[in-house]
DNA sequence: TACAGTAGGGAACGACCGTTCTCGACGTCA
DNA sequence: TGACGTCGAGAACGGTCGTTCCCTACTGTA
C-alpha cells in the first residue's frame, strides 16, 4: 500500500530537524528565525516538520526538551569523574568554562526563550522552568555530598556566571564564579 | 506659519511614548510587541512616533537607555542611604528583594532583550552591555570600599538572583545572595 | 503494465508587521 | 476672511510569518 520513509529514518530525520532547528533558534532567537528556514536548514519538506511537530510552538518545546536532556547529561558525565564532593562541585565551573569559551557561546538558551516568550507561551515557561528545577536538584545533590548548606549561592554564581560570559562574550566570569564557590565551601 | 506642539508638550509625550513601550517590551517581549500596539497604549498617533524615533529599533534603544538611568539611580539612591561600607553593599540585594516581589517582575530587561535581539541588532547588544558595565562599576565602587576584593562574586550573586526570581517568579533568591554576599564580604 | 496512494517541492493563503501616505480638520497669520 | 501649514486618524503598502494546499513523481502491489 505505502511509500516508504522506514521508522528508522524517521527517527534520524527528526534529530537533523532538531539539530537545525536548534542552531538557528540559540544563534538569533525563535521569533525571527521563520519556519522556512529551519525548513532549507534541516533539508526536510515543510510537510513532514508539521508532520513532526504540529505547530511552532510544540518545535520550540521539543528543541528545549532535547537540548536539557543533553545539556545536563555532558554536565554531569563531565563533573562525575570527579569523586571527591567538592571538587565535583568545583568541576561544574570548569565545565562553564568550556562551555562559554565554544564558539557561538550566546548565554543560556532557556533563559534567553523565557525572556523572549515566557510571557507569551505557557509551554515554553513551563519546559524552561523544568529545566531550571532540574538543574536544581541536580546541583543541590552534588552540594548536598559536601555537607556544607551552599546550594542556593553555588547555583546563583552559576547561573550568574552564565549570563555575564553570554553578555558578555568572555568566558572569565566561570574561574570567578569557582573561585567564590570554593570560598563557600570552605578552606580545604 | 505653524500649528502648535509646544516644547514641554513634546517632552511630556517622549516620556509617555517611552513609558508605554517600556511596559509592553517588558512584559511581552519586543518582538510580539508591534509599533500599533504602542500607538494605541501611548495614544499618540503613529506620524509623532516616528517622529520621535524613526525605526523599532530607535524606540528600543530609547526605552532601555532611560530605563537603565532610573534602574540605576534608584538602587544608587536606596544604597547610598547607608554609610557602612559592608552594610551598602547587603542593602544592594535588599533593594534587589523589592524589585523581586514588585507586581509583573519578569527579570532582567537587558537580558531579555539580549537573548532576543542580541545577535540581531548591533544597537541592542551595545545598549545592553552598556548596562551592564555602568552597573559593573557601579558594584565595584561599593564593594571596593569594604576593602574586600569580591566585586565578581557579587555581582554574579546578583546576576543569579535577578535571572532565578525573573523565571521563578520567587524573590527569595534575593535573600540566598545577600547571605551569601555577607559571608564573603567576612563575618563582622 | 496499470493503479493506488503517498512523498516532495513550492505556490498560495490569510494574518500581521514596520513604515509611509492620504486626507479632512484646524489653528495661525496676512 | 482666506490661504497656508501642520496635525491626527487611519488606510495602504510591501514584506514576512505560520500554516495549508496543489500537483507532479514515484514506490510498491497485482
Amino acid at each position: 500500500m505505502p511509500a516508504p520513509i522506514t521508522e528508522e529514518r524517521n527517527l534520524a530525520d527528526r534529530e537533523t530537524l532538531l539539530d537545525a532547528a536548534e542552531a538557528l533558534f540559540y544563534e538569533r532567537g525563535i521569533r525571527s528565525v521563520g519556519m522556512d528556514e529551519v525548513r532549507a536548514a534541516s533539508g526536510l519538506p515543510l510537510k513532514r516538520i508539521y508532520r513532526f511537530f504540529a505547530t511552532k510552538e510544540d518545535l520550540v518545546v521539543a528543541v528545549l526538551r532535547r537540548r536539557d536532556q543533553r545539556w545536563r547529561a555532558s554536565l554531569s558525565a563531565h563533573v562525575e569523574q570527579v569523586a571527591e564532593p567538592r571538587e565535583r562541585v568545583l568541576t561544574m565551573f570548569d565545565w562553564l568554562a568550556e562551555w562559554f569559551a565554544e564558539p557561538g557561546f550566546r548565554g543560556c538558551a532557556w533563559i534567553n526563550a523565557h525572556g523572549e516568550l515566557g510571557s507569551q507561551s505557557p509551554a515554553v515557561l513551563a519546559e524552561v522552568r523544568a529545566h531550571k528545577q532540574a538543574f536544581h536538584d541536580q546541583v543541590a545533590e552534588w552540594v548536598g555530598a559536601t555537607g556544607e548548606p551552599v546550594t542556593e549561592p553555588v547555583l546563583l554564581l552559576a547561573e550568574g556566571a552564565i549570563v555575564t560570559a553570554g553578555i558578555s562574550g568572555d568566558p572569565a566570569p566561570a574561574a570567578q564564579a569557582r573561585a567564590a564557590a570554593a570560598r563557600l565551601l570552605g578552606a580545604t
